[in-house]
DNA sequence: TTTT
DNA sequence: TTTT
């Protein structure tokens, strides 16, 4: 079946960058996606999303990314049951990224100039790569 | 910003149906998204994904869709903020739905020819519009 | 940089299926997409979009699909430009594939129960892994 | 039926803005979107994509959007048929944007600060409300 | 007809 | 060159 999202937002705080015990880098990290409509008090509400991104690309993110950064994420819809600290279940849901990529220019030193954006995946060849042995959860 | 989600599903119940105190129709929905690859014990796991129409769209679905019926949905993830019953604050994350599309053929009578597929916007022009009056909450 | 379409539609003709040299399976179709609101004449116009699908899901589409059937496509467009036959350089755009669902119910014999809907990748794990060393035109 | 596309890319030339002969602001450029992997010869290839904005975007569009600027699309593939000067029937394809947003920094002034990111929507309320008198060829 |  |  067919889940695909695509958000583009900031970064609320610096992305948080771990490893599986199996050694797989996963990056963490909320965007703040304003509206584009306002409600009914003529505010721009914002949503806040959280991201995970794993492997090669959460290395870039930690890397490249930080508060306030605007970023592009594509990917796809999870949602993850667990138990809470009273012993109920209960559920988030995340956005788990195919795709990085990094829509703010390089602060270039003082100098300035040479802005462009770049990706997570740029390191590689192609992003999609998912290799089969190891502890991810999903 | 950006904020666009794709999903295609079967619903897991029936649509309810409710209005908003000003009369507009809200239909909620979850559906079941079956993931394209196995997880590591060669299941595939599915997401349960809760949705949300409102107006025109709200009762095409409460008419036309049903448990087990095949679906896509076109919207944004909403995250919304609620009092626990304990006191705590907690998420829950929605799809609003901009566009439901009915994939699964009408099951006509027992003669069983003309499957056309349908759309929520159908009877409609075009399903976009936005009633300003309103206490819809977003 | 980001490139995403999703589409649902049927099959203008069953699909074609060829292979590169290098024995690429390479799967092409037309989903006609019909637009969600009306013309000013009150019709309801549709796009012809032109699809294109390797490897293994090329060879479960020339299967599964055909001629009417409906099916959603996630994927990417490409513009790929081409001598026409005047010598004058031309363009066209395609849907390069990611992934294809089957959304019709498989027509069962005349029994007609039974009716899931399919994917192309469903013969395999992820239908997302690229291989490195073929002739794919891109 | 679905027919949704998201693009970020770089403005090849400027927007051009024209208007229909009932007064709609129309607005087109070419995105530039750079592959996220690299062809056979190691170079990334990039698709031209023109994009087609109307009404009151496509005035924000001209104002603030230039040859090289950062901007993402949300919209849907049209294919439109016409005469070819040789009085061939040919097809263009391009996407009409629903939604622009303005992801290269506003250069604000020579100070520098200040650059959020902007959208073609904000100076209304909701991008997609479509009036029905006019000639918009679609 | 192509952008960084 | 177009599907229900």
């Amino acid at each position: 079946m067919l889940n695909r999202v695509v958000l583009i937002g900031r970064l609320t705080k610096d992305p948080e960058l771990r490893y599986t015990p199996s050694g797989v880098a996963v990056s963490t990290f909320t965007l703040a996606v304003d509206r584009n409509f306002k409600n009914s008090n003529g505010e721009r509400d914002t949503d806040f999303i959280p991201c995970v991104v794993y492997r090669q690309q959460a290395e870039s993110c930690a890397n490249y990314l930080s508060k306030g950064k605007l970023a592009s994420v594509d990917g796809r819809i999870q949602v993850r049951s667990f138990e809470g600290q009273d012993g109920q279940r209960r559920w988030v849901t995340e956005v788990i990224a195919d795709n990085v990529q990094f829509l703010s220019p390089k602060d270039g030193g003082n100098s300035g100039h040479s802005s462009s954006a770049g990706s997570a995946s740029d390191v590689g060849t192609y992003g999609h790569e998912v290799s089969l042995d190891d502890d991810i959860p999903f």
